[in-house]
DNA sequence: CATGAATGAGGGTTCATTCAT
DNA sequence: AATGAATGAACCCTCATTCAT
């Protein structure tokens, strides 16, 4: 944002920073946590191993950071579609949008954002889940609070609003994973509007 | 089953390696993948390692064993569920109880089986994949196929049967989620019931 | 001792053990802890890395046991000098003796056993100072009660026995560095005689 | 001493070599040579890295220096006290008193030190050795030729001077360890008369 | 001239796998 | 057939040293 005003060396830092995420990113996406040595990440980066670590403390650390860096771009992204402005249809189906296209984007990252929110998480020994998780819960209050908009005008109807945002997270998930496994037997467009038909017909209040 | 017409050195070979297995379920359940050494395995299994490598060609294939057999055991249950006489509200409603029990009873292994399906399977370098989803979508088709009599029926609304399945599927892991995360502020009963009622008033003809 | 009683495994095991820390008692004298690597000692007792961790947790560990197991040999052999039947004269000039014996055979190590009782010992961080301080403060304590002995006989003036024995100490090893590193100049009977020259008169009676 | 002299430029880089081995010596008494790293010299002595390497070669080079630095300081309070005039009695009791001065005063880097007379040197590859040595063999001389005019005085027996330094050297010492060890139960004039009642008594006359 | 970012060799350690017994 | 001692490649990480700024 305001980088261009930091000093010049801060910038190359951030920038130094980003090209040894970026390349953590491929690998890890490529080959999971486990199979990527550091040596590895150095090499892609094009950095020496020390040069790593001068930027991460140990390798838990560096992962740590590009899931944070990755679920903190992802959470605004959402949080954003849930702000916009308009019906709670509007806000729904931006939404979708929304996770469609992150979906689409970042696919290897999400498998293992996947593994973080819902699976397993053995590959880091703890601290990464909890703060994933506050982000996770937000958004999904939030999702919930659009939704209570809809039960109070009658548009919904009265369902626990948290309860309505779990079933639409369930089924955007559950239809985006469709999708991106084989585009072409399951358009992306007839599954969003399979996930607005069942879903709002599932809700209205008639 | 017919186990027992083995000859005895044959049963004995099962029994042993459903032990390793049993074993290894454990660990892998309680560590992760790469947190468990084939040392570990022999010990928690009480038999050498060398005996271990007699069973299973590298901890690989060890590891792939083990995710099949659960995986076939979870489908059969699926199926048995989904293969049961009645209506379609009676084997939808029979699904979710099995997959809830399956859920309560299996969480730690499901966090590696979802990691499988959904997530990464970066722990394993391939072909495990293939098998699984091979079962995934058996049962799936199976789902939808249940689900498409209820649209010749006239019960459900004119949908593709395999997107309801889809459908289904999403509301039911997203509600067991978030069952298992907080059981006491989201009772099993409470859950089942919003997945019904949103489920069926998002597909019921009328 | 009745090594030989053991079964032959373990035979087996005690011989590798001390191949091991001799090859670590060569290198260690040679270059001091933090220049020797794992892999040296390794490569120098012939067994492959992972079996030096099979018989010693780490490093330290190696370390500990070598020097825990000469300190307790040096320490046997000056007990039993200590030990041996007749007058205090005797006793001393055995002591002398073995000690002479000790320095002259076990330079290098007796190198890092002194940085152990005596200098830094910032080699190992903790534990292995305290149990050669405590097989150390034992023969001193012996020695003491030797001298007292002279002392109850009138043989000695009336000097608080022990420090009687840390002026025996500092005598003979002063005089063992002095042969050592110059053992031409300074050839090994003319010391002896100095050191019971001087002690003897210093301490008598009349 | 003639330091103001100097240049200005000079005598502050006399300054600054002053403070980094100041900080050298805090840090290596207190954790050894091969447990502080040049980065945590020059964070301590508040220069950067690039700068203590105009200082010194290299970290062998840092160290040899101080050593000397601090070895040279040492010796000269050791000849000052044998230059002393007066009888060999007083001459004597004055290197007492300033070898416990200075022992209280510097044991963390006296433990270094010792290791380089006495112990190892295996910090340092080679070369100190020699130097340090140098200083010791000639104020051990200058001891016994302090020594030796009370044999031609014929206040002490007839016996090689130089052992007798070797012999009061090695009293010293092993009083100002034990001194050292345990200041409560060893107090200082404690040890001191002893070291005097036997060590005179051992070498006198009659 | 002082700086400190960048380097990468080399350290300690683990663990999947083999094979002689 | 079962065993488990032995192996060594490969991991993560540190730190002395250099050199462009």
């Amino acid at each position: 944002m305001s980088e261009k005003r930091l000093p010049r060396r801060e910038r190359e830092k951030l920038r130094q920073r980003r090209e040894m995420l970026a390349a953590a990113l491929e690998l890890f996406s490529e080959k999971g946590y486990y199979n990527v040595s550091m040596h590895e990440i150095a090499e892609r980066s094009e950095f020496a191993i020390g040069t790593l670590y001068k930027f991460f403390r140990n390798k838990e650390d560096l992962y740590k950071a590009l899931m944070m860096e990755k679920a903190r771009e992802f959470h605004q992204a959402i949080m954003e579609a849930l702000n916009r402005k308009g019906d709670v249809f509007a806000v729904v189906e931006g939404l979708i949008a929304t996770k469609g296209r992150l979906f689409a984007d970042n696919l290897p990252i999400l498998r293992l954002y996947f593994a973080e929110t819902r699976g397993a998480s053995f590959n880091i020994k703890a601290g990464l889940d909890q703060d994933i998780r506050r982000l996770y819960d937000e958004s999904m209050m939030r999702l919930a609070s659009v939704l209570e908009r809809g039960v109070q005008n009658k548009v919904f109807r009265d369902i626990d609003p948290y309860y309505m945002a779990v079933a639409l997270e369930g089924l955007i998930n559950a239809f985006l994973f469709c999708w991106l496994e084989d585009p072409e037997r399951h358009p992306y467009e007839a599954n969003v509007m399979v996930i607005k038909d069942i879903f709002f017909k599932g809700v209205l209040a008639r």
